[in-house]
DNA sequence: TGCTATTCATAGTTTATGTCTATGTATTAT
DNA sequence: ATAATACATAGACATAAACTATGAATAGCA
C-alpha cells in the first residue's frame, strides 16, 4: 500500500470520477486506474463499482474512506507538526554539570529554562568531568557544562565565560586585609585543597605548580562546600570560583583576587562533535551563559 | 513521504542501526541511508545523529517516532480490518421491494437480517418496479426484489421463486366451493382489478388476455390490500399472490388454484450488472428466499 | 599507537514501478 | 443511430528505489 494510492482513492471519492480525480492529482487517468487496481488487489476487495459513466463506492470502499482520510491527515500533520513543535521548544534535553559549577547556576538555569520551555523535559546530571565526557560521547547527555580542558576528540566546546579563582580566607589570616595579594604569598598560609578528582582541584594544583608556589595543604576534601566551610572556620585559605563568592558568600570569609597573576578557568558548553545541536540545546546554552553568576558583564 | 520510509525509520529506531534495520527489512543498507535522507529533507530536520558506530534519535526523530508508528499500525489495520469487517457483515445495504411483495416478506426479512447483521445498516425502499429499476441503475439501491419481467439491460436477475396466483373469493360466489376452477370460469364473476401501475396488475391482465378470458372488472384499485378487502366484502373475485393467502388470509375469503392453467409470476432479486454484489447483498437475497411465504418448500 | 572490524555515506548501475500516449470498450445523451 | 464521455488496457518511457562497490570514520584490540 502506498500513500499516493490513498491520495488517488480519496480524490476519486471526492470527485466521483477517475478522470476528474486524475486532473486534480495532476496525473493521467490511466495511472489512477492502475494504482486503484493495485490497492484493490492488496486489500482483497473492489473499492469502486465501475458503472461505465460513473463510479460508486463498494462497501469495502466505504470502509476504507475514513481510514485513508485519517492516514493522509496524519501524514500531513507530521510535516506541519514537527517543525512547529521544535520551534515551540518541545522535546527533551539531557545536560550534565560538574559539581563545582552546578550549585551556583542550576537553580537559576532550571527556573528560566522551565519558564521558557514548559513543554520540554529537562534531565540534569551532576557528574565529574570524565563521566560527563563519557556520557556525552555515548549520547546519554546532550550538553555538558564543564571547564576546560576537554581533550576528547569526539567533543567540541563552546566557551561561555572565563571564571576567576579568588583567594578565600577568614579574618584569622591577615591576607584578608592586605593591600594586595601576590601569588608567592599563598604558601604563607595553610591551604584547604579540593580533591583532584574535581577538575577545579586539578586546576588549582596546576596553577600553583606553574607559578612555583608550594602550597601548605592542611586538608583535602571532595566537596567545594566543605572547602568553603573549612575556610570559614579558619582552618586555612583556598582558591574558589568567583561564582561561589557571588552566589553563596559566607560573611566571615573574604574573597580577593591575586594581584600579579589571576588564576582562571574557562567554563564551556561541551557537545558531541557529530551530533546535531537541537534548538533546546542552543537555548539552554544561552541560558547558562546569561545566568552564570558573574560580576563581569561579558568576556 | 512514503510508507517504506517510515518503515525503515521505525526499523532503525528499533534496531539502533542502519545495517541491522536493513537486514530486517530485507534491503541493502545504502537504500536505508538514501531513504532516510529523503525523509529528513522532506521533514526539514535530521532524524538521527550518526555517531559513526551508532545512531541516536534527534529531538525531531523522537517526535516522529510515535506518529510513524501510528500510521504504520493504521495501514496494517486497513488490511486486516476491511476483510474481517466485511465477513462480520459490516456495511450498508439499500434494497427495494415492490408493493405487492413487501407486506408479506418485509417483516420477517428485516427481523432476520437485523438479527444476523446487527452491525449493518439496512435501507428499505418500497417502490413500483420502474422506480426500483431506475434506482438500481443509478446505484441508489443495491438489490431490488421484484417480479419478472425486468427488461433493463443494465440489470440482472436472480430467480428466487415462482409464485402462483390464486383465485380469491368470498363465499358469496359458488366459485369458492366448486370441485375445480377453470380459467374460462373467471369471467362468470365480477372481478376486482389491481391498477396496472403495479406489475401484478399488468401480469393478471396479460394472463387473461393470453387465455382469452374477458374479465368483468367492477373495480380498479391501486393497493393489493384494498383488492383483498373488496373481495372479502363480496364485491367480486380476484387473482392474488399465494403469499397473501399464506400470510394475511381473511377468514371469509377462500383462495383456490385454477385447475387447467396456473397463473404465476417469478420473483427475482435484481441487481446492477456492473456492480459487485456485496456479502450483505448476497446474504440478504438468501434471507428473502428463505423467508418468502410459500407452501412449496422449494422451486 | 597502529591494525582491524564495523558502520554509515557516496557513486554508479540495474531493476522495478509509476506515468505517459494511444487506443479500446462501454455507456449516456442528443 | 451517433457522438461524446469515461474507465480499462497495452506498450513505451521516465523516475526512483534498489543493488554493488567503495570510501571514510569510529571503536575495539593487540
Amino acid at each position: 500500500m502506498e500513500i499516493h494510492q490513498l491520495t488517488y482513492f480519496i480524490a476519486i471519492v471526492e470527485t466521483g470520477s477517475f478522470s476528474k480525480a486524475a486532473e486534480r492529482s495532476n496525473v493521467a487517468q490511466p495511472s489512477l486506474s492502475q494504482q486503484i487496481k493495485k490497492l484493490e488487489t492488496e486489500i482483497g476487495h473492489l473499492l469502486f463499482d465501475r458503472l461505465g459513466r460513473r463510479v460508486v463506492l463498494t462497501n469495502a470502499g466505504k470502509m476504507l474512506m475514513p481510514k485513508a482520510q485519517r492516514i493522509l491527515d496524519e501524514i500531513q500533520g507530521i510535516k506541519v507538526d514537527i517543525p512547529s513543535d521544535i520551534e515551540e521548544g518541545q522535546g527533551s534535553l539531557a545536560v550534565g554539570f560538574i559539581p563545582t559549577i552546578s550549585p551556583f547556576v542550576l537553580p537559576g538555569v532550571i527556573r528560566r529554562f522551565s519558564q521558557e520551555f514548559p513543554q520540554a523535559s529537562l534531565e540534569v546530571h551532576e557528574d565529574l568531568t570524565e563521566d560527563i565526557i563519557r556520557k556525552l560521547v555515548s549520547a546519554e547527555l546532550d550538553v555538558g557544562i564543564t571547564s576546560l580542558p576537554i581533550k576528547n576528540k569526539m567533543l567540541q566546546t563552546e566557551e561561555l565565560l572565563t571564571e576567576t579563582l579568588l583567594v578565600a580566607s577568614s579574618s584569622k589570616y591577615d591576607i584578608a586585609s592586605r593591600a594586595s595579594i601576590l601569588v608567592k604569598e599563598l604558601n604563607d598560609f595553610p591551604f584547604i585543597a579540593l580533591n583532584e578528582v574535581h577538575c577545579l582541584g586539578e586546576q588549582v594544583q596546576s596553577f600553583c605548580y606553574q607559578k612555583e608556589v608550594d602550597l601548605r595543604i592542611v586538608c583535602h576534601t571532595s566537596q567545594l562546600s566543605t572547602v568553603h566551610k573549612c575556610v570559614a572556620m579558619g582552618l586555612g585559605i583556598s582558591l574558589v570560583p568567583q561564582a561561589l563568592a557571588i552566589n553563596d558568600p559566607i560573611e566571615e570569609v573574604s574573597y580577593r583576587a591575586i594581584s600579579d597573576s589571576l588564576p582562571q578557568r574557562k567554563i564551556v558548553a561541551t557537545t558531541h562533535i557529530k551530533r546535531h545541536r537541537s534548538y533546546l540545546a542552543k537555548q539552554f546554552i544561552e541560558i547558562v551563559r546569561s545566568e552564570y553568576p558573574s560580576n563581569i558583564i561579558s568576556e
